[in-house]
Formats: structure tokens, sequence, C-alpha cells
RNA sequence: GGGCUCGUAGCUCAGCUGGAUAGAGCACCUCCCUUCUAAGGAGGCGGUCUCAGGUUCGAAUCCUGACGGGCUCACCA
């Protein structure tokens, strides 16, 4: 509609204003809810060329449009703005074209470019966290609403296998696990623990461990005992306890830390650990099969947590392979002169010329960093995938800096796709004030498998509180459970602008009143209901007008095609959420208002029929867009 | 210190390609189940849109600066 009455105003524009109009002059927006009309055309722009009041301006376009344009009913102008009402005809047949579309607001399958969708991607060191919630609903969400727009989606995961992380929870479960009276160590099997559970315990007793070895050395240093450590080493802790002489609390805790952080470097603990990771590298049988083992511990819970999560992934990618590539396109770039090599010979890119610092793209002694392996992982994809378009790399955006360079870097290695490319980088998931910030190896995390848990009891609560679910099996209740509880938790982290931060407090239950998961799913559940008690089919036959309240539904429907889009290509479900709040507040409203079962003309009941059908219909495909579920009875 | 980013009601968030009286939810206060599921609906209370300038007919929205928060600038991942 806007655009034919763009173009009735365009083709017209030397006998209404006299002279041509520009196309971006033609603004619409959407029309206040107090005020009578469908569209307003805001007529500012066209007050300087014709010369009048905007009122006046209004009304003459208005006038030329009612009369131009068949579907519009009647226009009325209000200071700057022209409010066009459109005809129940034409909203009727809006209706009747958004009914008979199953696959309404949805583009046609794999008709675009296959876009890869990058999520998870966790470290095999310890369990998924609140964080890694908000990233995989983000991340499958995008690639769901990508698909509906017609791409055709590769999901993936690049899975940190690999590195010093690793090694310390290796180390501590070899040094640190009691033996049984077999004399063996601690296994998911024997102690009945997710796998990613046991591995991340023991990543914790690493730290604990190792900096209880640290704090020791550093007392030692305090008396002045030097013995064993190297004479840098000597100097550098000396300067720096000198240096603190006379400095404030915060110039000195600054001091101590690192202090620490040398001490901590110092341990054998540490040491051990990277002389692990070198026996790694070197394909040592005996720490490759531990390797593998404690690995695929963390696997086998991982997928517990997925498919909880109700995630999945088409592709999976390993660092343990991908950072062989990046090595060797390391040294493709240095041949090329996109890389050079310091004296020490270390391997950098000289980013000057983007004004940011160089980055180092191989250690000195030639072993890889997480940007040769990226670099590796993206190479290898466009391998994988020739017809591949573009990567989403749904990532945190502390890594902001990490995929700016890491883009730069594919580009200079001469990777025409590398512009395509792109960051979905989404805001951390903080603790309220005073509980700090999650740390793994501190402890202070709230668990993934822990909070689903905690909301789907939550769910049960209040699900056995209302009682619809009488006749249903315990499996069944379970299950309903499971779905509100879920869909109650993915709508609370996708419902806010993935780039914002989001601030969690774990104490506090998640609400599931007001605009939430459950509120939705509720009047889905609703619908279904009436549905399944009407004994006659829905239709539009004989209907000639709505009700205001019915005609601000028809409205909000037609929306969803564009909001699609809108979410599409701002990559943001909360565009999705937000959405269908609105939608279902409408029909709520309409609900209370107007009997539609009890109706006694039979047109008008199968209108209102076939209205919540589409609503029901719209909830349904919008909330699987986020990964949410809805029920038929609740 | 440099870069990026955020600052809207007591709290959590919409609105941000400039447009009418800045919207929701939670919390608090009223009402509404002998109409189809009250996890609902109707209404009330609550705002110098951090501050100061600028651009404009018009600024929460764009620009500049200040203040405050977060992230980042590692031979960690």
């Amino acid at each position: 509609m806007e655009s034919t009455i763009k173009k009735a105003l365009l083709e017209n524009s030397e006998a209404l204003f006299g002279t041509a109009i520009e196309e971006k002059s033609i603004q619409f927006q959407k029309t206040r809810k107090d005020v009578e009309g469908d569209l307003t055309l805001v007529t500012f722009p066209f007050v300087k060329i014709l010369r009048c009041s905007p009122v006046d301006a209004g009304n003459k376009i208005g006038a030329f449009l009612t009369d131009a344009i068949d579907e519009i009913d009647s226009c009325e102008a209000i200071n700057g703005f022209l409010n066009i009402v459109l005809s129940d005809a034409y909203w009727i047949n809006k209706l009747d074209l958004v009914s008979k579309d199953t696959r309404f607001g949805f583009s046609a399958p794999d008709s675009k470019p296959t876009v890869m969708v990058e999520y998870s991607s966790p470290n095999t060191n310890k369990p998924l966290h609140l964080g890694h919630l908000r990233n995989n609903f983000l991340g499958y969400s995008v690639a769901e609403i990508l698909k509906a727009n017609g791409h055709k989606v590769v999901k993936t995961q690049i899975i940190n296998d690999r590195g010093i992380h690793i090694c310390k929870s290796m180390l501590a479960w070899e040094r640190f696990s009691p033996l049984d009276e077999s004399g063996k160590r601690e296994t998911p099997e024997s102690t009945g623990m997710k796998g990613d559970k046991l591995v991340g315990k023991y990543y914790v007793i690493f730290d604990k461990e190792m900096n209880s070895e640290a704090k020791e050395i550093i007392s030692s240093w305090e008396e002045g005992n030097f013995d064993g450590f190297d004479a840098d080493v000597e100097a550098e802790v000396k300067r720096l306890i000198a240096s603190k002489e006379g400095k404030d609390e915060k110039a000195i805790s600054g001091i101590d830390s690192k202090i620490k952080e040398i001490a901590k470097n110092q341990t054998s603990l540490l040491n051990d650990a990277k002389e692990m990771l070198v026996k790694w590298e070197g394909r040592d049988p005996q720490v490759y099969l531990l390797w593998t083992t404690m690995n695929s511990w963390v696997y086998d819970g991982f997928e517990k947590t997925y498919d909880m999560m109700g995630v999945d992934f088409d592709k999976l990618y390993y660092e343990s392979d991908t950072f062989l590539i990046g090595k060797d396109l390391v040294a493709e770039g240095l041949s090329k002169g996109v890389f050079y090599k310091k004296e020490d010979s270390s391997v950098w890119a000289d980013l000057a010329d983007e004004g940011i610092d160089d980055k180092l793209v191989l250690r000195s002694d030639g072993t890889a960093v997480y940007m040769t392996q990226d670099v590796g992982t993206a190479v290898d994809r466009y391998k994988d995938y020739p017809d591949l378009d573009g990567i989403i790399y749904t990532v945190g955006n502390e890594q902001d800096h990490h995929f700016k360079v890491l883009f730069l870097i594919l580009k200079k290695l001469g990777y025409a796709w590398a512009h395509n490319c792109f960051h979905l980088s989404y805001g951390m998931v903080e603790l309220p004030k005073g509980m700090g910030r999650m740390k793994s190896r501190e402890g202070t995390v709230v668990d993934a498998d822990d909070l689903m848990e905690d909301i789907i009891v939550q769910a049960q609560e209040m699900t056995q509180e209302r009682g619809h679910i009488d006749g249903m099996t315990d499996e069944q209740k379970r299950s309903l459970y499971e779905l509100i509880g879920l869909g109650g938790l993915k709508y609370y982290l996708l419902k806010v602008d993935p780039k914002k931060k989001l601030v969690f407090d774990p104490g506090e239950s998640i609400e599931l009143n007001g605009n939430t998961g459950p509120f939705i799913q509720y009047a889905h559940a609703r619908i279904k209901s009436l549905l399944a008690k009407s004994e006659e089919e829905s239709s539009l036959e004989g209907v000639t007008s709505f009700l205001p309240e019915e005609k601000s539904i028809v409205k909000q429907l037609v929306e969803f095609e564009q909001v699609v889009k809108d979410a599409g290509s701002n990559h943001s479900p909360a565009l999705i959420a937000n959405y269908t709040y609105e939608l279902v507040k409408q029909y709520n409203h309409f609900y209370q208002s107007v009997t539609i079962l009890k109706e006694e003309n039979t047109q008008l009941r199968a209108m209102r029929l076939l209205l919540s059908e589409n609503v029901a219909k719209v909830v349904s495909m919008s909330m699987g867009l986020l990964g949410v579920n809805v029920p038929e009875r609740m």
C-alpha cells in the first residue's frame, strides 16, 4: 500500500505540487493509536513546496489520494500528519492472504545464498554456563530467522579442544583425583557426574592448587628468599616490591597482582601443565590418550546440555585440526609478505595502516595462538562449503577487537569473502552489583544445567497451581514443564537487543508473568482450546467489516512479513519477540472484549475463529524462530 | 592513556534510517471469572529520555563535549 501511494504521488507530482518531488520526501509512519487511520503520511516535507500550512498540504494530498486509490476510504489531516483510512475490503483481502499462506511471512526455502552460523564454541575444560545459554539461544535463533528469510544455513561451532586450559584439567585430574580400591581414578561412571562437570571440577582444583603454591612463593619472596629462581625474576620482583613504597592502596594492589602473575608462572604446577602441552603437540601417546578420554567425557556432558537447550549443529570444527591449517596459512602469508618475522622468529601481521597495533600470529617457539587457528578455521570452512556466502560468528562483545583483526587479516591474505564475515557481537550477561563477574576458574558461574532445571521446577510449580493438566500422563506433564520453563528462559534471554548487556539475578527466579514466554504460550494454548471446542470451519464468508479490535489484529498479522525480514537483516530475535508480544496483547484484548464461540451470527463467529487460528499460526511460527515451542494446552 | 560501546519510570527493557501527548512488563493501588483457560483483561501511580552545547520547522533519536558504567588494546583462549 505504501508503495502504491508513493507511486501515485510521484506520477502526479506535477499536477499536485507543480514540480517533481523527491521520493525520500514521502515518509510514512504508523498511525497513533488514539487517532483514526491505518497509515500516516508525514506532510511537513511538502510544506515548503506547496507554500501552505501542513494541514492544507495534508488536505490537498488527502483529497487526491482518496480519489485516486480505491482502497483508501478517507483521509484526515491533523497538524503535519495525514491519517489515511483504508477500506475494510482491503483488510479483509489481506487477512485472506495471510490465512491461505501456511508459511506466511517466510521466504521460499533455499532461495538465498548459504550462510554459516557459528555459535556455542565452548572450551572443553569446563561446563556451559549462563553466558553460553545466551550465546546458544541467540545463534540458534538467528540461524532459524535466516532460514525463514530463504537462506540455506549451516549451523556450526568451533570446539576449543586444545591448549593450556585443557592441560590444566588433565594435570589436576592425574594428580589430585582420588584413587579407588582398584587403583582407578574418578570417572563420570564412577562418580555419576556429568562428564563436563567432572572435568570442570578439576579445572577449578588446578587453579586453587596453583594459587596456593603461588602464595607460598610470594611469601618466601617477601622474606627475601629467591633460591631456585632466575636472576631476572628476582630482579623484577624486587623492583616491584620496592616500588610499593609510598603508593596508595589501589596502586599497591595493582603491583601485588603483577607479582602474583609472576609467581603463578613460577609454580611447578603451571610449568608441568605447559610441559604437558608440549607433549600433546608432539603427540605423546599417554598425554594424547588422556586428552581424548577427558574430551569425550566433556562431549557426552555437552550433548545432554545441548539436548535440553534444544539446539543442534550441522557441522563441527575442532581447533585441534584447524590450528594446523592456520600455521600453514601463516607460512604462506609470510612468503607473500602479508606477515613479517621478528628477530626472535615470532610472526606478526602489520596493521599499522589500519591504525591497529601489530598482531601476533605465531609465537616465537612456533606454536599457534588464538588468531592462528581462527584464520585456519575460516579458510577451512570455505573449502568445505564453496558456495558459502558468509559466516556469522556469534561471540561475545569482549572479542570485538579480535574479530576486527581477524577479518582484516583474512582480507590481507586475499580472501574476497572476508567482507562477508560478520561478528554477531552480543553483550555480556552480568550478575547484579556486588556479585562480581562470572568466572569459571573461581567457580562464580551460573551453571547452564542447574539454571535450566531450576526454571523447569518453577514452571512445574506454577502449572500445578493453575491446573489445566488433568488427564495428562506424567511424561506429558514433564515435557510441558520443560516447554514452559525453557520457553520462558529463552524468551527472557532473547527479548533483549543482543547488542546490549543483560543483568541476570540468579537469586531471583525468572519472571513468568507479563512480557514473557509463558504469556505468549498461554495465549496460544487458549486459542487452541477454543479451536478444539468449535464445531464449524473458520471462514471469511460474507464478512464486510471489522471491529477496531479485529482490525488491529489483522494489521499486526500483516506486519509479520516485514518483521521477519528486519530480524534477519539486523540479526535480532528481539524484534520477533517484541512483535509477538504486541500481537498477543492485541489478541488478549480482543479475546476479553468479544465473544467467539458464543457469537450468534455464524459468519461473524467463523471470521473470529479464522482470526484466532491465524494468530495461533503466526505465534507458533514466530516463537519457532526463537526456538520456543508453544503448547496445545497449559 | 588509545579504541569500541552503553546511559530512557524504583527495577528489567521497547522506541533510535529525526516527526503528533516518550511506551511496555515487574513492583505498588483500584476494578473484572453463572462468556469460550484470570499464566488473562480494564484503569491508576510513576519520566528534567545522564548533563551541556550544536544542526533542524521539529531531537530520546543526528553531531560535539563532559560525567558515569562496561569491554578491549597479551608470545591467554
